[in-house]
RNA sequence: CGGGGUGUAGCUCAGUUUGGCCAGAGCACUCGCUUUGGGAGCGAGGGGUCGCAGGUUCGAAUCCUGUCACCCCGACCA
């Protein structure tokens, strides 16, 4: 290594956290803030989450939903409607108690959630089946005062979407609810190439106020697990509290059937974990900011050659919607090079007066880093094929990665708290373990006490039916994933 | 919120034990020239009320008290 050349970023294997930390803020995703827990989205970092909004946002009207917004402040009365909701939010409100020099009447929260808010507003405008369903979305921050915070993973004012239906029964609401579900595997499996698991949570982990609570969970390159979305159906608890009523085809007044489900920013770091590596980010090239970098190479007159040619180039790109950036900063090509590898940028072209007298460019994959000499008229459609190919290689390398860590022939608590202890001293990936389980929320309690593996979610289709409970090894109920989670 | 750690230039840190010696180094930044295929070279510059607030002292980055933030490990969570 020559001098002068710094390791700025910890290496995963070293310190996961580290090498999280060191990234985000080597890539100018993010910055700290005077306020606790608060970020700056900086522009590269905001971009990725507008690409998920777009790509979140289209399937929702494809569905009939419509966005509107509703108050970021809440009456504290309104949160004392749904007791587990209450006790579920309380003790991470933060509240507004003064206005114009005056102490308020009643507290004000930031809202953690808008189930209270828009229940409220849903009892005023449903009156008839007519008016159902009531299909509506919302994009907006919220505020959780988390104990502990982690970039996007975990900060106390967040960016997300909540959606919000009421519906004339049951059947239409839990459909509602799985569908909503679906879309949030599709986007984060086709955008950001992450393989999730769907399934139902379990009791003791379902959102306060829900009947059920269904997850897309994915795991991260150190084994964690991330809830990377929800979906709950809400049967008529909220409507009960906020007296959503309406009069059916049979003249009777019924309460209606709500769902609620969201997705977050935090999905902006679940991807860095999923494909970020020792050099940086690694962007799955649909929410990239910059799909293909220009370097080009060479001083003098030749530079003059070099940056007209590759300005062609880069009008070619932008005609098929490639989003294309060209760097003429006076650095070194190395220096460049590492430099937009470490942003995760999916695909590099150099070109250099040698290339021009051969009629050909390099062009470096970052999920590789395999390096291609291209014929100069093979370009464009190159670069459009290689953008899917990464794309797809992108999502096939985590799906391996999480298979080579999904344990799913551990029967006993003893088995699992022995797996946990010998990939501590192996120092390697604990990952998650399928388990069965007899359904006893003290079963799952002692399953984390023992070995801080939770459970993620009981998937729809797992891998395989576990027959015992990993706890007491009476006949299982379900099938679980467990795994550490962030 | 408990345990541990760190706050000195944009970044990484030295200096703090034992108060006084111009507040320093490398990288980054600015200007000039030479350079350009994996973190370039030489020369000349700019930049810090030492996290913040009190206190002790003739004198504080250094000692004392408080406070804030961040990182790591646990309990709570999208």
């Amino acid at each position: 290594m020559k001098k002068g050349l710094l390791k700025e970023i910890t290496p995963q294997s070293e310190d996961f956290s580290r090498w999280y930390i060191d990234t985000i803020k080597k890539a100018d995703l993010m910055d700290y803030t005077p306020v606790r827990g608060c970020i700056v989205f900086k522009p590269d970092g905001y971009e990725l989450w507008e690409r998920i909004q777009q790509a979140m946002d289209k399937r929702f009207k494809e569905t009939g939903h419509r966005n509107a917004y509703f108050p970021m402040l809440i009456p504290e009365s309104f949160f004392e409607k749904e007791k587990e909701h209450v006790e579920g939010f309380s003790p991470e409100l933060p509240w507004v108690t003064e206005a114009a020099g005056e102490k308020l009447e009643e507290k004000l929260a930031l809202r953690p959630t808008s189930e209270t808010m828009i229940g409220h507003m849903y009892s005023q405008w449903i009156q008839s089946y007519r008016d159902l369903p009531v299909l509506i979305n919302q994009w907006a921050n919220v505020f959780r005062w988390e104990k502990r915070t982690m970039p996007f993973l975990r900060t106390s004012e967040f960016l997300w979407q909540e959606g919000h239906t009421a519906h004339a029964d049951e059947e239409e609401a839990r459909h509602e609810t799985l569908q909503m579900l679906e879309i949030y595997r599709e986007v984060i499996e086709q955008e950001l190439a992450i393989p999730v698991w769907m399934g139902q949570k379990t009791p003791s982990e379902k959102f306060a106020g829900a009947v059920d609570t269904y997850s897309v969970e994915a795991m991260m390159k150190d084994g964690k697990a991330v809830q990377a979305g929800t979906s709950h159906y809400l049967g008529d608890n909220f409507a009960k509290g906020f007296d959503i009523k309406f009069l059916d085809r049979d003249n009777k007044l019924k309460f209606v059937h709500t769902t609620s489900w969201g997705t977050s920013t935090r999905l902006i770091g679940s991807m860095i974990m999923v494909h970020g590596d020792d050099k940086g980010l690694v962007l799955p090239p649909r929410v990239a900011p910059t799909q293909v970098i220009m370097i080009p190479i060479g001083s003098g007159k030749k530079r003059e050659i070099v940056l007209n040619k590759v300005d062609d180039f880069v009008t070619d790109l932008k005609r098929e919607e490639v989003r294309v950036r060209t760097d003429v900063r006076d650095e070194t090509p190395g220096w460049k090079f590492n430099e937009w590898e470490m942003r995760g940028v999916p695909i590099r072209v150099e070109i250099g007066p040698r290339d021009l007298e051969n009629n050909q460019v390099i062009i470096a994959r970052r999920d590789t880093g395999e390096k291609l000499t291209v014929p100069i008229d093979q370009l464009i459609e190159t670069v459009k094929g290689l953008l899917n190919e990464i794309q797809t290689n992108m999502y096939n390398k985590a799906l391996q990665f999480k298979a080579a860590h999904s344990h799913v022939h551990i029967d006993t608590l003893d088995e699992l708290n022995k797996h946990v202890i010998k990939s501590e001293q192996d120092q390697v990936i604990a990952g998650w373990v399928l388990a069965g389980w007899c359904g006893d929320e003290t079963c799952e309690a002692k399953v984390k006490e023992e070995t801080s593996f939770t459970s993620r979610n009981i998937p729809f289709e797992p891998p395989l039916n576990k027959e015992t409970c990993i706890t007491c090894g009476q006949k299982a109920q379900h099938t679980v994933w467990f795994s550490r989670s962030y």
